[in-house]
DNA sequence: TTGAAAGCGCTAACAC
DNA sequence: GTGTTAGCGCTTTCAA
């Protein structure tokens, strides 16, 4: 069923038709609703690409993930498809499995089937294929990583600060010795809580060991195995792990090693997952605001498309302690969750 | 940069142009190499929509999750992903957060945006709804849960059984009394599940006490505070939980309560989630082929964009048992992952 | 082997 | 207030 139909049924021409979808004001109400109803008894939906060669929007986003199977990327998406649907635009999901190719693969996808706009989380791209996409004009926010230099719009949140905060806790809950497990991903965060770590332990006057900072796959078998590397040439008063995955590995690692958590070895992540204050014992983490940095992202983006142009167009957003037992903090268990 | 101007660059015309894309066996050799490097030097890209206009083919496929949180709902998707990808084709994830409303909502949207073809998990449609979208003779893929009746191609997997099995499992491990929480949704999965839990009790001479038999909504929440219900009355030896999620909610309610698990009260799950055997003590469950069933269904939707008819249309997978030490069965400890 | 031109379904400028 | 018509960028038939 087409425009044509609608307008012989009708008994008007095409561009009356097309003026009550576009412009009904300017259409005489009888007219109006004469093919008003005509169009809602043929269930008549107008052509998605004729619309689109006209218009030459679609009222669709895309969205980039790093891995569809880790719940904090999934509720960064929830935020921005939220936003996305109060305004009547749908979302592309791509999942990219940390893959570089991937990514780009899915990109150029995104662009040519003309999405009004991209969101990367996490992205891998550098300023070059960052510099490409916007040759193409499509609006693009980041969330998380990307290269300090970039001058995209960006939603990220202060690792450092958070990391450091972290790190501070430890050491005032008495904890001398820390260990730092830093994930392989993303990369750019996890550098950014290395410093923190670095920063806060100058800062009180202690060194940080070399030793006791070991890299490791950003998943819950990178942290068992670096744990147990780790503890294999020195036991730790505790642990800093750059994302609850890997703090969940170090505890299984620790458990099975014959150590209890934490009365031997105090264990704090970051991310503050779903599951971490339902495993044994509940993780002390820091607590990240994913919903919200999608959300942001998005109100960015639409401001980008709507042609408006934003003054806050980095955003730093800060996270949040969460402490539970696992940190072996006694007197705030309170906070339990 | 359009098809005119790269036909008027390469000295030829827009048609012979639109050949070395669609059939370039048909243009001469000489004249083909030409325009091939004059679109390569101007990065050219044919208009989708002009291109979408003229096939009517988007490759591009929706898929309907109910909860993007949910990582087996995330594993499903990416098993579609997957095959899309590899054909060529791009996924619009729609995430429908459980709701009717939106789940038709979107679909619409998936419907108007033109898309080859559609997969629907656990949707809550009705059968009215199915012969509407038939109606718009876009092919449709269900997984998981839908009306007995509906005559949509479908991959499921045997709730009943798998059930069942595992309450043979707990019979046969010593429990004889066991309490049954029974998600709220997918209604139809929880409802096969019951059956499968009545009718081993009844071949194995045990009649199923109804007041062990509670109803809850499907997560760690609700979980907890059914498990919290039923054990006011009384302490069964065993709970099945139609979730894993449900199952976490029960361990943690039982352990607040002084329990221990599995020595007071053993526990069974059922979907094998990523936590499963990370939490203390590690879930006894049911492993559901997740990435399978997104994989089985995904194929099964191109067979029917491709105008293939398949005989197999309703796909019943097995699930598979994954005894830990949750259910107190001391001697398959070596099956602990 | 190539080009001219009609047409896919819609929008909007222009004329009445 | 409404109709006529030229495009949007591409594909494909028909003729050359």
């Amino acid at each position: 069923m087409n425009i044509k139909q609608i307008a012989k049924a009708a008994g008007v021409s095409v561009a009356t038709v097309s003026r009550v979808m576009n412009h009904p004001e300017t259409v005489a109400p009888k007219t109006r609703e004469k093919i008003e109803r005509v169009m809602k008894e043929a269930e008549y939906k107008p052509n998605w690409f004729a619309q689109g060669l006209n218009f030459n929007k679609t009222k669709t986003i895309g969205i980039v993930i790093p891995h569809m199977l880790h719940s904090s990327y999934m509720e960064i998406a929830g935020g921005v498809e939220e936003v996305a649907r109060m305004k009547g635009y749908i979302t592309f999901m791509c999942n990219v499995e940390k893959d570089k190719k991937m990514e780009r693969e899915y990109i150029s996808q995104l662009i040519m089937r003309r999405v009004d706009g991209i969101i990367l989380m996490f992205s891998s791209l550098d300023e070059q294929h960052l510099a490409q996409i916007d040759s193409e004009k499509v609006p693009v926010v980041l969330i998380g990583e990307n290269q300090e230099n970039s001058k995209a719009c960006s939603v990220k949140v202060d690792c450092r600060d958070g990391a450091g905060e972290m790190i501070a806790h430890l050491l005032e809950v008495g904890h001398r010795s820390i260990g730092f497990l830093c994930g392989s991903d993303p990369q750019q965060e996890a550098k950014e809580m290395l410093t923190g770590y670095r920063n806060i332990l100058k800062a009180s006057g202690l060194k940080a060991d070399e030793d006791m900072i070991l890299r490791t796959e950003n998943s819950i078998e990178g942290g068992y195995i670096s744990t147990k590397k780790l503890i294999a040439t020195k036991l730790p008063d505790a642990i800093f792990a750059t994302s609850d995955e890997i703090a969940y590995g170090a505890i299984d690692a620790l458990k099975d090693s014959g150590y209890k958590v934490p009365d031997d070895v105090a264990i704090a992540g970051f991310g503050n997952n779903r599951m971490s204050n339902l495993i044994e014992p509940k993780l002390t983490t820091v607590e990240l605001p994913f919903r919200k940095m999608g959300i942001y992202a998005a109100r960015i983006l639409f401001d980008l498309i709507d042609g408006e142009s934003r003054d806050d167009k980095q955003i730093l957003l800060r996270p949040r302690m969460r402490i539970r037992k696992s940190c072996g903090h006694k007197e705030r268990i309170g906070e339990m969750f």
